[in-house]
DNA sequence: AATTATCCTATTGAATCGATAGAATTTGGG
DNA sequence: CCCAAATTCTATCGATTCAATAGGATAATT
């Protein structure tokens, strides 16, 4: 499962990548927009400024604003930031690599096997799945509810 | 990530069908096999047990055996009954849907639109991954093993 | 009856999750 | 230069989950 903190922290990087102006946004801004505690809020903006993500402004007028461009922060990039490796066991991890210590042979370790082509998966589809592609995706489908509300009406 | 427990049932289910016999295992000997905690394992077996996998005998020449064939269980069934629904929001589990609290419409969530893909990535692999896939698979990594140490002998 | 095993209930310590409090720091404007 | 507005930092909190253990109750075999 997603933590709350990598859903806030993807609801904030969306949030100002459709915005996608010079202007910052404010923390109390994003937190109201959005519904996310504000402190909370704080410190996973924080986080997100450290890993690269954001750059900020401080005093009158500052806020938050991404530093790299949509194209270029892929979901899987977020997400492990926030709440580490997608891998469901350390020994597949391409990010963090860890033995595991209960397990005999890895090479020969079934669950190894298996839970490898799940880490690929998952790293296929958050590796190449963008903010821009994300954004894309919303609008369709905010289009796609303009016109079934048309037809019910 | 996996839990140690839901690693552990894997683990104890894998040994069980690599056994393959009528004559059940003690719970004992399956902790000492694989390394797990022996009191840890007894709740965890009685859990697979409770969920269908298992079945088993008390007393003298008693212990755990297969309930199914290993072909019948995949390991997604295993994984969901000890840890729960795989998708990473609830909103896009096929086992355990939930709304999301935070997210203000479910159609147009772009978190939502990118997880929905990440679990079915994730599902077509478990849900297609019999416990005798596994042990094939184990099967063919044992043999290549052995050849790599011929060839180095 | 004795032995061998699973079954059940309860509790523990540690870590993580989700959130809050309060003060320090930086910046821009008057 | 001072004030107000914003981020930054430190610290702590309660609740939940994770991993494991303890101790006895129950059932089946010999
Ligand atoms: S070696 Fe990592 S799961 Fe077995
Ligand atoms: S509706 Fe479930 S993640 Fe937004």
């Amino acid at each position: 499962m997603l933590t709350k903190k990598a859903k806030y922290a993807l609801t904030a990087i969306l949030n100002l990548a459709r915005k996608h102006e010079d202007a910052p946004t404010r923390i109390s801004e994003l937190a109201q927009e959005e519904n996310i505690p504000q402190k909370f809020l704080e410190a996973i903006l924080l986080e997100l400024k450290k890993h690269g993500f954001l750059h900020s402004k401080k005093g009158k007028g500052g806020g938050y604003m991404l530093r790299k461009s949509p194209e270029e922060i892929s979901m899987g990039d977020i997400i492990r930031a926030i709440d580490g490796p997608l891998a469901p066991v350390p020994c597949v991890s391409q990010s963090a690599y860890q033995k595991c210590s209960e397990c005999k042979d890895e090479r020969t370790c079934g669950i190894r096997i298996t839970m490898k082509d799940v880490r690929d998966a998952m790293a296929d589809v958050l590796d190449n799945t963008t903010i821009a592609d994300v954004l894309r995706r919303v609008e369709e489908a905010e289009k796609a509810k303009q016109i079934e509300l048309v037809k019910i009406s």
